[in-house]
DNA sequence: ATATTATGTGCGAATATCGCACGGATTGCA
DNA sequence: TGCAATCCGTGCGATATTCGCACATAATAT
């Protein structure tokens, strides 16, 4: 390692923990190996730790994630007040649309939904739960975080290598989704419709307090359901005043 | 080391976040150094590599948990279709019972919530989200887990050196906890009051499919709502139709 | 102004890690 | 059943990494 200020050892290891994230489910140890790129007995030791550290277990003949990655996940959740504050007025807003709404922020060049709230009368649901990513540059609350991010975040989400169509509708021109960008950051919310899921929508609208890392609301529905503008009107109101309590919340922490 | 099948770095780092997840919050390097007993050059080098991974952001003059954790338990989550699948039928169980239920299951000595689902009338909120962790020895959830596990598991429980009672009502007596636990696992379910929460009782079952970790399925409600037996027969009926569900999702998995 | 505490850096000694090579166990196939 | 192909566990020497001190600087409190 060049660097002596990273331990490779540690870097290793928690490649081999992402490496069950991206591909969810159990692993074996010859598996994580071509994956990860490491040579069999160092795979044996980085799972014998991880397995030992309780991030882990077994299943079978392989690996997976255990339940200890919940708890630290529920130690992020508790330092920004998700459960105790977060969650009633994600609660309230879903109520009041009658749409699935969610806080998000950004992992990386994913977005990561970090709480939400259906209303109760939910009929049909994406299956995305707190802890589930989402493309950047095609959905409505991955192109208003990016609208809040740094240009170099932009450039590294336009130049990634996986980038690839959802749908037929998935915009893929780098310019047409820098301007996209732009316009989420101009008008102050995101709307985008049937790139990432044909057939819904979803809208986005910026968290007010910058605790350095963005964060942001968003709705989604199906795809129809913001085509009049009184509608639209509507639910940006709410998620606006929504942001600015949920904002109010990680500001003082 | 003394063992050579286990990465003594990746150890450190990973004890060093977990000194995070228990202390939610912001950590300088000394009070990080002075918990995790490490060297300040040591610290401060896995302090570095965790924030390269994107497990750790700096936060003012400190470090703290970054989005990466929840993408991690997203992973997770999605390995066990919480989302998708897991998610309705809570859903439907919170409705019917117009009470929070939760899906949860052990990580080492503490129960961890995995996912929950309120009724829409749902007034106090616990503040109980994903991630969040409970006491075994005084939860409904705790106990009843403790009933599905291993002995070794219920005799480190109650030897934990930091049990303390939660509430004046919590049962300290070793003997009494043994006797509740096997209670929970001849009548199949588990009902305590008062003893986490003053004024709050929970009811737990396990979930069918015994998938080497034990999982159980609660609701929490105000101390006195289950007093009534009709009452508590009927929360029993529906989260054990539940938890026949939900097993069935686990199983196959 | 001074004491105290936090932070950054360099380097030699100590040692943990790497990766190979070997033997045994398990699995799949003919 | 026998054979082939993996998979898994183990030992060990060479190497690279990590440790922890010591020094220097910066920020903060007294």
């Amino acid at each position: 390692m060049i660097n002596r200020d990273i331990a490779a050892t540690l870097a290793k290891g928690l490649d081999a923990l992402a490496c069950f994230e991206q591909r969810g489910g159990t692993l074996t140890m010859p598996e994580l190996g071509e994956l990860s790129g490491f040579d069999r007995a160092t795979t044996r030791r980085l799972c014998l730790t991880l397995e030992h550290c309780g991030y882990l277990e077994r299943h079978g003949k392989g690996y997976r994630l255990a339940p200890r990655v919940l708890s630290l996940a529920g130690g992020y959740l508790h330092q920004i007040e998700a459960g105790r504050k977060v969650q009633p007025l994600l609660r309230h807003a879903a109520e009041t649309l009658d749409l699935e709404v969610a806080l998000a922020t950004r992992d990386r060049m994913q977005a990561v939904y970090v709480d939400r709230a259906a209303p109760a009368s939910a009929r049909v649901t994406l299956g995305l739960s707190v802890g589930s990513t989402l493309p950047l540059l095609h959905t409505a609350v991955g192109r208003m975080l990016l609208a809040r991010s740094a240009p170099e975040t932009v450039q590294q989400a336009l130049e990634q290598a996986n980038n690839r169509p959802h749908t037929e509708a998935s915009q893929m021109d780098p310019d047409a989704l820098r301007a996209a960008i732009q316009t989420a950051r101009d008008q102050g919310y995101c709307l985008a419709r049937n790139e990432f899921e044909t057939g819904a929508a979803g809208v986005a609208v910026p968290v007010g307090a910058l605790d350095d890392t963005p964060f942001v609301l968003g709705v989604t529905a199906s795809v129809n359901r913001f085509d009049d503008s009184t509608t639209l009107d509507r639910v940006l109101d709410v998620l606006r005043h929504t942001a600015i309590s949920v904002g109010r919340i990680s500001a003082d922490a």
